[in-house]
DNA sequence: TCTAAAAATAGTAATTATTATCGTTTAAAA
DNA sequence: TTTTAAACGATAATAATTACTATTTTTAGA
């Protein structure tokens, strides 16, 4: 539908995300892009994390203490927040797939997405 | 610990939630609230449902489009988020003890709390 | 290759949600 | 009562994000 034109930020901040492992935050994406492209403006990195979003693309998530945080993993996978250093760690092959078919049949609608957050304090904070 | 005198302003705060199978925002809590006490300041109910939420009382569910919702029960439990009317539904009956264990096994710490959100469109606005 | 239209940009202002500050009030223990 | 610290209301400040606008870039077609 709407025809979205190739620009080189967008494709900067997407490479960005891809190589790195945690989640970093708009603001974190924009100092890193920055050493490419000094002149790049803040809105232009929020305007793309939330292209790239809704595009599919990258995930953002919410609800964590502060800013909002990007992924470029976009299958549905579970995080791990420590309520203390506030680091998030990706949890890797848990199955959520009983939980997403129960789901489906309790759900007043169509589900298109999950996300799991379990909260507690990290081994390197206890 | 911290000693904590009564207000009748956090009652009426913890009150209006309790009435509420919804989960409204500090704002709506502040709007209705303030039908009893017309005085109250909306950095009070900002404090008080941080309070609430420490002390486990109440829940703050972070992490949906704008502001911060706060829901009376303190279960764990699922939520159903539509994203085109952004209403947030609970999910009853859901197990989500296979995913905790399971969780437990693999997160990088001691597990706290869980939260867990499906997204997509309710039936009311397919 | 040149030109034109639309999309994207940089820079900045504005908005939204939330927290901090501070002088006053209130709960509750002595 | 008196005292003390918690809680308050009012307001200022902050943090995160979005909106606005004039300029620049991309890209399709002449």
């Amino acid at each position: 539908m709407a025809a979205h034109k190739y620009s080189r930020q967008r494709e900067s901040i997407l490479r960005f995300l891809e190589g790195r492992r945690d989640h970093p935050t708009a603001d974190v994406v924009y100092e890193n892009v920055r050493m490419r492209y000094p002149n790049i403006s803040l809105g232009t990195v929020y305007r793309n994390l939330n292209l790239l979003t809704e595009l599919g693309q990258i995930n953002k998530l919410s609800g964590f203490a502060g800013a909002d945080h990007f992924d470029a993993r976009t299958d549905d996978h579970c995080h791990f927040i420590c309520t203390r250093c506030h680091r998030i760690f990706d949890l890797e092959d848990i199955n959520i797939e009983p939980l997403i078919t129960e789901a489906e049949q309790k759900c007043p609608g169509k589900i298109s997405g999950f996300t799991g957050s379990f909260t507690g304090i990290c081994s390197n904070c206890a």
